[in-house]
RNA sequence: GUGGCUGUAGCUCAAUCGGUUAGAGCGCCGGACUGUGGCUCCGGAGGUUGAGGGUUCGAUCCCCUUCAGCCACCCCA
């Protein structure tokens, strides 16, 4: 046995990189629809370039090494830090917003399990330039065409959303000190996935002065908040009704687009990266049997911060391991399309030339052909033929060649009929038209 | 990185108490079938029982190590 692949990395057989190409069109096709560009960038990058904005304590994630020009360089993890700095080098140039997507296969040197892999392709789609609301729901609309074009519905992927402005604000009004913030909202981030929360976020209130279980609690209570009265209320005690405008004004949005069905808000929502700083969102299968199958929001400070124009952005990441489980366990595969129309068949070795220039001339016509490479019983070639599941025979022997004719068989019921070259090609071409 | 569970043919599984040559179905290849596929029947290939070591007269089975997969942590692209 050879070298089995490193774990956590894929081999695609046919019949898996026929999903993957199916969601990777679904992706290209909402790009487009939504009039977004395409770009890429280099799958290896300076370690650096993580390291800036994430710290040191990142590395242990990444695909890390050193090569053999002495560099540090890492497989990239995300795709964020490469967009920022080619958007940054044209920013002047660039016609605002900006609209680009990317499918970049990203690395990450973690334990694998179902869902999580050390490699994975991903949908990544931003607006940058643009700070407004409709941005926000814009994007959070593409990542819900996406669902839709895949055949999910809102009964299948949930949306869920919040805005860490005010989940900030509320936090702040609940007694809950600055400097704990960042701790409380990774503590928030885990609702619904551990049982003591209470506990966690006690933990995070470390230069809290009065009762921490009290402020837990309270902190709670901001957490599960689910519907718009309640959060223009807790809004209302705190004094703060405007800064829930964004998060309203995007909801609002959605719901003009007819996407209401899809949307939950959920102040328990945060996101684990540090950057985000405003609408957060999370995209899951309903039943939450699965991971996350999209995560994004916007990110104002970051194309800044990284040493590129300071422009407000708001995007999302989208892989397709979570996305290909779910499409599995709703029985939502592609229908297999039949990738061969004609396999041509020969009878006898000296209607091998024939078969030849037959091939060449429906080829040429943009039909999929295959014939026996070696010859073999007609029964075993119609046999191969089924196992192709092509559309149709095209038989040649003797007696059709003796009559300037082939012998056209219907593959699914069986009928055949003799037609001369000019009329098979016509046959043939018009079933095949447009593809 | 930590802990638990699991590793038998390409796939799904079997193999008595530790017993001698590790089986079956599906799939694959060939034949029955020298001008007609899907069905059927027959035959064949395919295994270092994940790997290494130990105990034993003898290990798929018991023990240790290691690798891999799954699950839970960690972390969340």
């Amino acid at each position: 046995m050879p070298a089995r692949a490193l774990p956590g990395f894929r081999e695609f057989y046919p019949e898996e990189i026929s999903l993957r190409n199916h969601i990777f069109a679904a992706w290209r096709n909402v790009a487009r629809r939504y009039g977004f560009e395409e770009y890429d960038g280099p799958p290896l990058e300076p370690l650096e370039l993580y390291t800036e904005k994430s710290g040191p304590e990142i590395v242990g994630q990444l695909y890390e090494f050193v090569d053999k020009g002495q560099r540090r360089v890492a497989l990239r993890p995300e795709m964020t830090p490469t967009l920022a700095r080619m958007v940054g080098a044209r920013a002047a140039s660039l016609k605002k917003p900006i609209r680009w997507y990317s499918i970049p296969q990203l690395f990450r040197y973690e334990r694998q399990q179902r869902g999580r892999l050390r490699e994975h392709f991903q949908l990544n789609m931003d607006i940058i330039g643009e700070p407004g609301p409709l941005a926000d729901a814009e994007i959070i609309g593409a990542a819900i065409d996406v669902q839709r074009a895949l055949g999910l519905g809102p009964e299948d992927v949930r949306v869920r959303i919040s805005d860490r402005r005010v989940l900030r604000c509320l936090l702040l009004g609940a007694g809950v000190p600055e400097e704990d913030l960042t701790a409380t909202f990774m503590a928030i981030d885990r609702v619904g996935r551990v049982q003591n929360v209470a506990e966690l976020i006690e933990k995070a209130l470390e230069h809290a002065p009065e009762d921490r279980t009290a402020i837990a609690k309270r902190v709670l209570e901001i957490a599960s908040i689910r519907d718009r009265g309640r959060l223009e209320k807790a809004l209302g005690d705190v004094g703060a009704g405007s800064v829930a405008e964004g998060l309203l004004d995007c909801l609002d949005a959605l719901r003009a687009m007819g996407f209401e069905e899809f949307v939950d808000l959920d102040l328990s929502i945060v996101r684990g990266l540090a950057y985000y700083t405003g609408i957060v969102f999370e995209l899951f299968d309903a039943q939450q049997s699965l991971r996350a199958i999209c995560g994004g929001g916007r990110y104002d400070g970051l194309l800044g911060a990284l040493g590129g124009a300071d422009l407000p952005a708001v995007g999302f990441g989208m892989g397709d391991v979570v996305l290909g489980e779910l499409i599995k366990e709703k029985n939502l595969l592609p229908s297999k399309r039949a990738a061969l129309d004609v396999f041509i068949v020969a009878v006898t070795g000296a209607d091998m030339p024939e078969v030849l220039a037959l091939a060449r001339e429906l080829r040429d016509a943009g039909i999929a052909v295959e014939y026996p490479l070696r010859l073999q019983s007609v029964a075993k070639q119609l046999k191969l033929a089924a196992a192709r599941e092509a559309r149709w025979a095209v038989m040649v022997g003797p007696d059709e060649r003796s009559e300037g004719k082939v012998l056209l068989r219907d593959l699914a019921s069986g009928s055949e009929e003799k037609v001369g070259r000019e009329a098979l090609l016509q046959r043939l071409g018009t079933v095949t038209a447009g593809k």
